[in-house]
DNA sequence: TTGTACGCGTTATCAA
DNA sequence: TTGATAACGCGTACAA
């Protein structure tokens, strides 16, 4: 009933002790039921609860076992931002709904980027685990590095391939296609598009050449790839398409970004949104500005988060459950450097509609 | 170049005798940056990169420190169930905000109630984690038991108090006090509930005195009894205010029950939701009986959900990331077992409206 | 500034 | 069915 010399607390040779076998017994008892006699067991059981033992000790185990039962997922910017994002909360969901009977552990890992100082830095990705999933991290984060120098199963998702490790994409080609396609069928020729941030700096403002080039988050350059392309499909010149950075406010910077682009000579009849909360603040600014959608301003979003649904918004769905779970599976299976493509879906809503007359 | 005996990966062994040094210094290079001359820390740092020694392992680091740099997160039911409801994602989001600048990893856990099988229920909570905060579960959880005999520190949320524990709580009884004045100001005598399950059983229906001695989730009973208290103070009879119970399909089972309710020859001019979802439910079913809300039928919700904004819903908010910050603040204190009470908020929205006057 | 020796708590192997 | 022994990879007194 007393806790055993200086304050720790029973292990399994506490338990031997008391019981009067040895160390071995104990942990099979605990970990191959099936080796001992069922009275020997018992004993040892009541024992270890006696001792206030609460059976083997995690951090050993993994030691000894080589592996943690755990998988890290590590998520782009911080944890407010990523867990208020609905895109990454899917991803979650569905690594967590892949792991949920498999005793498995998920670690939620925030990508650190700037390392307080030097001392840090060196310091690897600090966590127990069997493989990690990484979800849409800039190119240059050391995270990627990181993860990358330890012996472990990797998955990516949303970001560039990586050397040995799984891959799970999202090709929003098609849909985007279908998108412009619509667009232009409805009489869309004047556009402009409302951008996630290109790099790490969270600059706002209009994107030139230079910048265009500095760009380090993959996945927008992706939904700008797709919709320049798929614009110049359709007949028009890109060059004339004007793209609005926003930076860390997503709102905010896009209803800063859709007056700007909106006061221009050739006013846009459609504004392209790289997710769905850019759109959302580019309806407010319309609203403000006394155009009413989708009469004046055509809005096309990119996510389908739950509001896209609510509020009428076109917008290009992704499966973002479906990029968990396939990253868990690839995971899971024996080279987990395979590759995953999954396709999104246009979403025509309310908020598509024909060029205004007058225009 | 090569990678060592029989497969395996570079220990600070393989590193000390690629330099030539003991293994102790490779460690200090890692841990103790201080106690080496810089040009042997960079020695040490160039052969553990081409050994592709990707720093001190994390599971033997555990063991020997005695700690992990982690923090576990228990969430009731399922992972897809509590990562898509709004109240646990605010608790997550605070918990990751407090540890996101200091190299604590969270680690999500599951509530496995039902163990595969008597091999796994000896299974304690098997993850290597410094410290857990449970939110949530049902009183007979396993997974509080399991927690309860590690010996970490513990804080709980929205559930009922724990030996040696913290304790974080809302309480919500002033907030239902005001929303309750504020429906007997506006002429509702009529009332009905609309609750969250209360048992784990899933049963949908009509709640009679058995079935509330039963009941085992405390955060649901905690509501019903402030709204009992609130609604008696304002001099209503608490018998007859029929409380209909929504199993596990939570907008689907409200509106099935708010129709049921609605049906009753004294028709409720108010339906008490005690979450948000099971509110739209409730608005859902209204305007399917060719209801209006709030001309024919006020509806108060519980949580402050972001469609409860958007669709005008009177309710009674909580603070969930306040919950989440408190947890870990309190978990990271000497000793933990101090209660933090937070306080709900009574919103008001067009949702509660007078009692029509045919009433 | 660097090295020796030991133990953290567990599981695998093999022998009894 | 049970037990002795040797790792697993690392951190840290303590000594040099």
């Amino acid at each position: 009933m007393e806790d055993e010399r200086r304050g720790r607390y029973a292990t399994l040779k506490d338990v031997a002790r008391l019981v009067g076998v040895s160390h071995t017994t104990v942990s099979n008892a605990f970990s191959q039921p099936d080796r001992l006699s069922v009275d020997l067991r018992t004993r040892i059981l009541t024992a270890a609860r006696e001792l206030g033992y609460a059976g083997p000790n995690p951090a050993a185990q993994s030691l000894r076992r080589g592996r943690a039962d755990a998988v890290g997922l590590v998520l782009s910017h911080d944890f407010p931002f990523a867990l208020s994002d609905p895109a990454a909360l899917g991803v979650l969901r569905g690594v967590g709904m892949a792991y949920r009977d498999q005793h498995i552990n998920l670690l939620l890992i925030a990508s650190h980027d700037k390392e307080a100082g030097v001392a840090r830095a060196i310091i690897p990705n600090h966590a127990a685990v069997d493989g990690m999933i990484l979800y849409s991290l800039a190119h240059n984060s050391g995270a990627v590095a990181r993860a990358a120098r330890r012996h472990i199963p990797i998955v990516v998702i949303d970001q560039p391939r990586l050397e040995g490790a799984g891959f799970v994409w999202v090709d929003s080609r098609a849909a985007v296609m279908r998108a412009a396609e619509r667009g232009h069928a409805l009489g869309h020729r004047r556009v402009a598009i409302l951008s996630l941030k290109l790099c790490a700096d969270s600059r706002t403002g209009l994107v030139d050449a230079g910048r265009r080039a500095a760009a380090h988050y993959p996945m927008v350059m992706e939904r700008i790839g797709a919709w320049h392309d798929a614009l110049a499909r359709v007949g028009l010149d890109i060059d004339d398409v004007p793209i609005w950075e926003c930076g860390e406010a997503l709102e905010t910077d896009a209803c800063r970004g859709a007056a700007v682009l909106l006061a221009q000579e050739r006013r846009p009849t459609l504004l392209i949104a790289l997710s769905d909360r850019l759109a959302l603040g580019a309806i407010r600014a319309a609203r403000e500005l006394g155009l009413s959608v989708p009469r004046d301003l055509s809005v096309i979003g990119f996510d389908d988060i739950p509001e896209a649904c609510q509020l009428g918004l076109a917008t290009i769905w992704q499966p973002h459950e479906a990029k968990g779970e396939e990253a868990a599976r690839l995971l899971g299976e024996e080279n987990s450097q395979r590759e995953v493509t999954l396709e999104a879906t246009f979403v025509e809503r309310e908020s598509l509609g024909e060029v205004p007359a007058q225009a």
